[in-house]
DNA sequence: AAAACATCTTGACTTAAGTCAATGAAAAGT
DNA sequence: ACTTTTCATTGACTTAAGTCAAGATGTTTT
């Protein structure tokens, strides 16, 4: 059975980013496949190809790469409201370069992969959304490289306490060291300068 | 007078994104507005409104910003066959959070916002040609932020190397440093160390 | 509850980036 | 050609992140 809180949430959430009437959004939200799935579960491989478009409804997914020197380093953490970026992939095989994980029980809308849908050519008004959609994220992204390349790791893990409050205590601590660039030794010496008032 | 050079290289280029067959494009790009600016010249400024959409023919363009420390930071340098990214801006008032600067005499499209032209409704598959190349930029922007938070300051400066080999000889080497991350002292003993292998 | 494993913290030391100041080199202005 | 300014390099020193190793704390598993 849908969960029709869920369907009312999806609603609100996508009314957001389209003038699309609440009615024809209804239906939209209704035909869109929602799974649950259980903290542990990978979603997906790196190397494998993505076949799906994932988007949080509820739960923390994570993203993460083995790199050249073998070590894991996580690149992102998505949350309640977050699509996940379906632009990993390389250019040539179109596998993806990083592993997703559920870092917690999750609800998600999992989704054949938006551009082979029916739905596409159904509502036209989805392009609309999705390029608003891809737009904001690219501000996003740009805005957290910005961050990297202006800030040292103290004041990385301190803009991320004030913007994702709730984050730092979702998450192992030696993935978030990893997604602030550094190893988690210094994470941990961080914290402890900021406890003691600098 | 139009340059039949330029247009075709346009054609070209905007082929690879669409299926749009080449008469259209020759349509459509024959109306896309193409200036000329010299060396110097600012094309937009941190906190003002951002009414063009750009692209480099020629040349290079600087994006940069001043931070909370009021120090300058560079964050992009656009050159041949780039896109300047129009979604740097603030959600509240739209200005835009970086200045555009033109490194060298530049050849760019300077076009009225995407969005509001009327071409996007004549032309209804630039809508999907601009979602493939939004979509690539995510992946690019993407891989940047991860090279970030998984490589040193003198592999990133490697990779720059390897990357966009032309780079380095094109841009000031203090604005090279900040668009990596670290000062101007550190990148001269990044090279020093560099050249006498490592 | 005990054992096994993973994670976090701490300490001692190394390494490289930041800072400040001085000098050298290059570019722009007159 | 000379001055002025801006940019790049070098040196001495400080600071903080990386590394390696040892405990301490927490979580699963049986």
């Amino acid at each position: 059975m849908r969960d029709k809180t869920i369907d009312d949430q999806l609603v609100k959430y996508l009314g957001t980013y389209t003038k699309m009437d609440e009615n024809t959004l209804n239906e939209v939200v209704s035909k869109i496949p929602i799974k649950s799935f259980s903290k542990g579960h990978i979603l997906l491989h790196q190397g494998e190809k993505s076949e799906y478009c994932i988007f949080v409804i509820s739960g923390c997914v994570r993203q993460y790469r083995i790199n050249e020197d073998g070590d894991e380093v996580t690149s992102e953490f998505y949350t309640e409201e977050q699509w996940i970026n379906v632009f990993n992939e390389s250019i040539h095989d179109h596998t993806s370069k990083y592993s997703l994980s559920c870092l917690e029980d999750c609800i998600l809308i999992y989704s054949p992969s938006v551009s082979e849908d029916d739905m596409y050519e159904q509502f036209g008004d989805l392009k609309d959304m999705v390029n608003v959609m891809m737009g904001e994220k690219i501000g996003e992204i740009n805005e957290a490289l910005f961050n990297y390349a202006s800030l040292s790791p103290e004041e990385r893990y301190k803009n991320l306490l004030e913007k994702r409050p709730g984050l730092i205590d979702r998450v192992p601590q030696h993935q978030l060291a990893s997604y602030l660039g550094i190893k988690p030794e210094s994470l941990s010496r961080i914290k402890k300068r900021i406890e003691k008032g600098h």
